[in-house]
DNA sequence: CATGATTTTGACGGAATCTTAACAATTATC
DNA sequence: GATAATTGTTAAGATTCCGTCAAAATCATG
């Protein structure tokens, strides 16, 4: 899960980036309007974090001209006055929710997961697949009972394929999606992962192939067993 | 990307052309009505950029009678005047944005990119013809419920006709379209590839031809039965 | 700064696919 | 019908693709 924080305040930027990182979301920061405006029509993003207060094009701005260009992601304002008056301007302007400044970590992050699973192909918090099965609240994975270890990269791609079932993508999508733009590897590094996870998941006692491999398009959940 | 820029002032055409040139889009140039009608009639593009103003015929009637004739190609009408006239005009006609000149570079840029972002999410994900079935979400190609095993070039040429039903596509327009430039093949190429396909759904159970054959010219989709 | 875990990368072999060209079949034209 | 032009089929060699492995690079932690 891809989350953009447009805002340019250190301060602000540096705990939730941490705090979020945590939580095994991806998270780029864009530190005023015009780059966030970049990144978004470049890359698909699962969630902006907005504030209001930013350089060159302010927060309500920036939401009007994403949501006039068909921009569907769930947009989460930041904003640092409670006045009626910038509540009522971002939700026109088409955010989904509001976050008055300063707030506390465990309430952002409690809002991120609403509204991620408001949004349409999103899931609710708890994924399963036969007999596997992931609590992306808590970040577990199961099967049968028994925990499986998984390293941080494994676990998000499993949890993305979980979260977009049947559906195919290519190594540079699966890259796109799971990786923060600035440090991008190679496609083969993708290989690597679907590997060890794949491994895993058979030694913990799994029988039917998870992910499956469509020679020169990509890879995609199986039908669940 | 393809984009077809229908403008007869040179001093329009030059800065745009060498701008989108930079951004890595292929320009072509109509300079009129009648020339841009005929080369979207032959060849695909991904956008249009529609004078108003135009020898011939002019941008709003060009627009009308694109749409009447099924095509869906976005298009983008470059104006001179902003009067609420013009605009609905533009927008009745079947545009999808227009832009008020003179504009500057980066906003045509963006306002480009959207459409053709919004353009790429639009494509119907599932096409059918007869008991076919293509779901370009997952890649799969269904007959009569049962899956068909198609190699990528297979798969991308069945999906590029079930994309264009009825249009004629020579040899060399199927190369342009589905081989990336810097590694296309010889046409004989093209016949093989339409063989196996024709020879899959054949064996599949389907007795209908898909691909027509038309002599000396190429190749189009058939009717659907 | 040393240790261990994780991530990234490149190399390799085997498998699937793509390309090519020769030849067979079909169509148009006279 | 005969001929030339175009298209279809096929099989073999070339190429690309994928999974695995192990080594190198990076990161986290004490």
């Amino acid at each position: 899960m891809k989350i953009l924080l447009v805002e340019d305040d250190e301060n602000i930027v540096i705990p939730i980036e941490e705090d979020l990182d945590e939580r095994n979301y991806i998270v780029e920061v864009a530190s005023d309007g015009k780059t966030a405006w970049e990144l978004i029509d470049v890359f698909d993003y699962d969630l902006i974090l907005l504030d209001v207060m930013l350089p060159k094009i302010d927060g309500i701005s920036l939401c009007q001209q994403l949501r006039a260009n068909g921009c569907k992601t769930p947009i989460l304002m930041l904003t640092a006055r409670d006045t009626i008056n910038d509540k009522i301007k971002g939700l026109d302007a088409g955010a989904d929710d509001y976050l008055i400044k300063p707030f506390d970590l465990e309430e952002l992050s409690a809002r991120v997961r609403a509204l991620l699973r408001r949004g349409d192909s999103v899931l609710p918090p708890v994924l399963s697949w036969g007999e596997l099965c992931l609590n992306s609240n808590t970040c577990e994975v199961f099967f049968q009972k028994k925990v499986l270890n998984l390293s941080p990269k494994e676990y998000r791609l499993l949890e993305f394929f979980l979260r977009h079932p049947r559906r195919l993508f290519t190594r540079a999508q699966i890259l796109d999606h799971l990786w923060s733009i600035d440090q991008i590897p190679e496609e083969t590094t993708v290989k690597a992962h679907i590997s060890s996870l794949r491994q895993k998941l058979k030694s913990a006692g799994m029988e039917s192939e998870l992910i499956e491999t469509v020679y020169g398009l990509g890879y995609r959940l199986k039908e669940s067993p």
